[in-house]
DNA sequence: TTAATCATGTAACACGTTACATGATTGC
DNA sequence: GCAATCATGTAACGTGTTACATGATTAA
């Protein structure tokens, strides 16, 4: 149920809209945790009927209403609770799900040549990846000034450092990867 | 629509009850998909209707019966089509889904001892999953002596040296993460 | 005698995706 | 004139999880 504990620690910034929420959601914890707007307004829902977060109806005339939510006492609690509890998430951690490697597994099915050419792709997308880091650095000390709270940007910096590492893992795996398909040929 | 797809490549080794695909499918796949066993038995059922297998049913006396599924032509031009349509499935696999990250996202909210907890246990599932890997690597060289298939049993080490890779990649992104936090104490 | 292995499933629920609907304002 | 931004949702469908049910054989 993280989708959710994702909101409450956005919502725990401060209030937002569900546009302003999808928007953050997708700058930064989109990185390990993706949703479509239409779940986030769904969860939006059940989490007031839980009574972690209220919301309120705001008029405008020159733009569409929208409906800013708040966080509770009661979700204030939830969000600790869920930090503190380790829940087994540290066991999920390890396991990725990949339909990408899965037809890695069975690619001795097809053409060497055309295997080649898929892990050639997964070598782009981790090229494009390592680039985009520097942009999320920087967004996170840009933010991180903003804030100015030094120990919670700590934190947003050791998230951006597991993207890099794995990216770099990435890469490392697939250039041995076509090394050793080359050496079979 | 991987989990039909996994099921598919494993069945195109040989035909298998329910009960043994769910083996197999732990033994293997499971390093990149996960599936639980009422599930399979479902996606069985649904790829029948749909042609990809035939079932037969096995009546035994000593054992309770059995059913033993046989891959169909049809289903063989869809795990063929797969393995070639890239599908986005590349795109896919740059995003993972962890909460554990999400909790460290956030972790700015609990006290730093119990960031650095949560952090030593990560390593700790590092280090265990670092050391069953060599035992990944025999269970490999074993089946791909039983199946005499060097091309096939290439895959196999490939998307076992991808597990080794991102463990370790783990392994050294907790050590920086626990030397940040611990300088900042 | 207790746990593991063999072997199959159903029902309910939770979570995630896709397709669709609406419509004004603002910047290029 | 066209795309992007603002802003909210519903309905249907697809995928994954949990809890439950059944019951014999075999190895420690």
């Amino acid at each position: 149920m993280s989708l959710k504990h994702g909101l409450l620690g956005l919502l725990n910034y401060g209030s937002m809209t569900g546009y302003e929420l999808d928007k953050a959601f997708k700058n930064s914890l989109s990185f390990f945790w993706q949703a479509k707007t239409s779940q986030i307004y769904r969860e939006l829902d059940d989490m007031e009927r839980r009574g972690w977060l209220t919301s309120e109806r705001i008029i405008q005339n020159e733009k569409p209403n929208k409906r800013l939510y708040t966080i509770t006492d009661s979700g204030k609690e939830e969000l600790g609770n869920w930090l503190l509890s380790s829940e087994s998430d540290i066991a999920d951690a390890m396991h990725l799900k990949s339909a990408f490697l899965m037809r890695v597994f069975f690619a001795g099915e097809m053409g060497t040549e055309q295997s080649l050419e898929m892990l050639r792709a997964y070598r782009e997308k981790c090229l494009e990846s390592i680039k985009g880091m520097s942009a999320a650095y920087d967004a996170i000390s840009e933010y991180g000034a903003v804030l100015g709270d030094n120990r919670k940007s700590k934190y947003w910096e050791i998230t951006a450092l597991h993207g890099e590492t794995f990216y770099d893992a990435g890469l490392k795996w697939v250039n041995k990867a076509i090394a050793i398909l080359e050496d079979m040929k």
